[in-house]
DNA sequence: GTTTTTGTTGATTGACGAGTCAATAAACTT
DNA sequence: AAGTTTATTGACTCGTCAATCAACAAAAAC
């Protein structure tokens, strides 16, 4: 019975079997049927969409950075002022979307991946120049010069925290994490200000 | 020519073996025999001593944290008062031994192994308490209430500045680390002091 | 109504790799 | 000197898994 234009259905289901299925063993050493399977389908299918298992882990990580993307956006749109727009990039990045166990165990895997990858690498450099330009655009009115190492330092606070997370048992707790992210930001802010 | 007391040579060979070539390769999907080899023995030996795969990688992670505890437990001791036990902590973490791309990347996939194997994670957390116990230790007398969120967000720092090691080509740039954590760490005193 | 395209899978191939074993040899013990 | 312990490896077993293939089914195109 098959039905027509199933292509994108079925890698949609992939793309999200992957990512919960990376999540849920917590290595990339999942196998292209246990993904299938979850995905209701047969390896041989998977194959036949993707080609091969790199290609599935890379259409995960863009699915990933994409939902991540639209996130920023939408919240850097409702929000104005550069104070006001860094918060934002924060509670997106926090969001209970992308701060949740699987995405976070999927998230540290893929950055394993961009070590022999080099696609993996390129997806994650685009997500960090990204990052980086949200947050200097938020930081350069409010602290000139010094926005480059803040920034800096910023993004380096985020992905550790991310790191921080996936050791913890229990769940997410992401009022902590935005926390300690905006107060490292307060207190760059109050010493940069007039 | 077997010659006799070779168990501890051999195991430290291996451990220091799997390390770099976990480093090299990018992933724990090293094989026994590329780790056996590069320690210049059969893979068959490298079973007979350690038992398994795993029981080597864990070997390899104690060694590193021995190294680093070593490490930090030396500067520790050149300081005096709780400002100068701080910069010993982050000068300790950001040192030419630990801070080497090889390190970092076997770091990282201690990480991911942490989140299936018990006993990696376990080690983990030992490593992060210390980290945390010699933070709060220099950061009490300075900040006092406020040490505990400073030290949190401080650890994550520097796990942070870790992982972005990791993506960048280049050699590691140890100064910059450093300066970056420092800087954390002052406008965090700043606002504390009277 | 036949041919082509799209969807789908069970079975198979081929490679690779962890762990075991039997065999060999040197050194130590008694 | 006979026996035991330690060191060492090549060859083998056994599983697993990515990727392929042949075959079948239904819709679309002609």
């Amino acid at each position: 019975m098959p039905k027509l234009g199933m292509e994108p259905i079925r890698k949609a289901a992939l793309v999200k079997a992957t990512i919960v299925e990376i999540g849920r063993v917590g290595s990339l050493d999942v196998t292209v049927s246990q993904i299938a399977k979850r995905a209701g389908m047969s390896s041989a299918l998977a194959h036949h969409y993707f080609g091969s298992k790199e290609e599935m882990f890379l259409a995960a990580m863009r699915h990933i950075l994409t939902l991540y993307g639209a996130e920023v956006r939408g919240a850097l749109a409702l929000a104005d002022g550069p104070e006001s727009r860094l918060r934002a990039v924060l509670a997106a990045s926090f969001s209970a979307a992308n701060f949740r166990r699987e995405a976070v165990g999927a998230w540290l895997n893929f950055w394993v991946l961009a070590q022999t990858v080099p696609e993996a690498k390129r997806l994650l450099k685009v997500y960090q120049g990204r990052l980086r330009s949200n947050l200097l655009a938020g930081l350069r009115p409010l602290a000139g010069d010094r926005a480059v190492p803040i920034a800096e330092g910023l993004g380096a606070l985020i992905d550790g925290l991310y790191l921080r997370e996936v050791l913890k048992s229990g769940p997410p707790d992401r009022e902590l994490a935005v926390t300690t992210a905006l107060n490292y930001l307060n207190s760059k802010l109050e010493g940069a200000r007039p």
